[in-house]
DNA sequence: TACAGTTTATACCGAACAGTACAGAGAATC
DNA sequence: GATTCTCTGTACTGTTCGGTATAAACTGTA
């Protein structure tokens, strides 16, 4: 029959879009089939796993893009300052200013959290370790730093939960530009 | 036959905690008759619209719950500044420092959001604006008491995503100490 | 053209879903 | 004791769920 998928790559980011907006368990295979345009035979045939693997396809998929774009240049950057302000930024697009949720958290606050625990768990401790990283040198001790990367990482996704309920991108931004700015003060004192 | 419940005010708390565990769509029925000890025959009989009627009867104790815990000593408070400390200390004994999802949060997330919208807009809107009037007092201007309180309502909910998500209570109450610790300094200033 | 491997659509499975119907049990009232 | 109203258990509806089996259609190679 004909083939509609070059690679099996191409259809990761529509699976993703479809468990952001319906949750793991909300995601139905006929909602995936819709999205992906792949009947049950191809979904099956290029995730033999089912649900489960094409969920962790899609956080590995996630994983690799915050690794690549945040957290590596949070840690090697020679201007820490300046690499926090871009992943300020960065998450700001990423995020569509609040109106893309982040699967990860709500993975977190789902009842299938404890599936994918691990994922959950390394994406987040990785993000405030990294944040935490670009933070020591502008911090007075490194327990400062690790509590200030902790303050923003919850900051981020509670604007997130914050803009998505008022329906309100724009609580998003000043949100973020207000932890931006403080990390500018803080550098300054 | 046997009477097992006095009042249908009872098993609210136990709707909401299914809810809780489980969001709206993954909390079955099944789910709900185990919690709650009731069959099929006394939900529907409590709650006729089913499903949605059980949720929006515990979206309206939350609601309450807040007016009266949270909103109201906000707003009616002699002295702004503890009444704000108090919210914090309130909602961290709420959330049992993040052990306990915020349904209303959770439920703007999920693709149920748009069946509750309203009341999902309105729980954050009251939130952000009761705040907003206690720091009024204590802040140079209306547009920063206002952004201050999107500040916390904001990194409230994230610190629920991330405690949970690492599976850390302690990050919970770090993050809001941090935050109660943020508005007293500015009171000082 | 013949063949092999890959990709697809479709029919199907048992289980679980939300919701309905209804008979009957318990308590309250008279 | 009879009646009435409130509550509950059970059986059932039609639908949808995730997942499987399979055969056919396509592509690449020869």
């Amino acid at each position: 029959m004909a083939r509609i998928v070059a690679e099996k790559a191409d259809i990761i980011p529509l699976l993703a879009e479809v468990f952001r907006e319906h949750g793991y368990e909300g995601a139905s295979l006929s909602l995936i089939s819709q999205a992906t345009g792949l009947g049950k035979g191809s979904l099956y045939h290029f995730f033999p796993g089912g649900k489960e693997e094409m969920m962790t396809s899609v956080l590995a998929n996630i994983d690799h893009w915050f690794e690549t774009e945040i957290f590596q240049p949070l840690l090697t950057s020679k201007h820490p300052a300046t690499a926090i302000e871009a992943m300020f930024d960065a998450v700001r697009a990423y995020f569509a200013s609040g109106q893309r949720v982040c699967l990860v958290g709500l993975l977190g606050l789902s009842d299938s959290r404890d599936r994918f625990a691990e994922a959950i768990r390394d994406y987040f401790a990785r993000w405030v370790e990294a944040l935490a990283t670009a933070l020591r040198p502008l911090t007075a001790s490194d327990k400062d730093a690790r509590e200030q990367a902790e303050q923003s990482v919850a900051g981020i996704q509670g604007a997130i939960v914050l803009a998505r309920a008022l329906n309100a991108p724009d609580i998003f931004d000043r949100v973020l530009a207000e932890m931006k700015s403080r990390q500018a003060v803080k550098r300054q004192e």
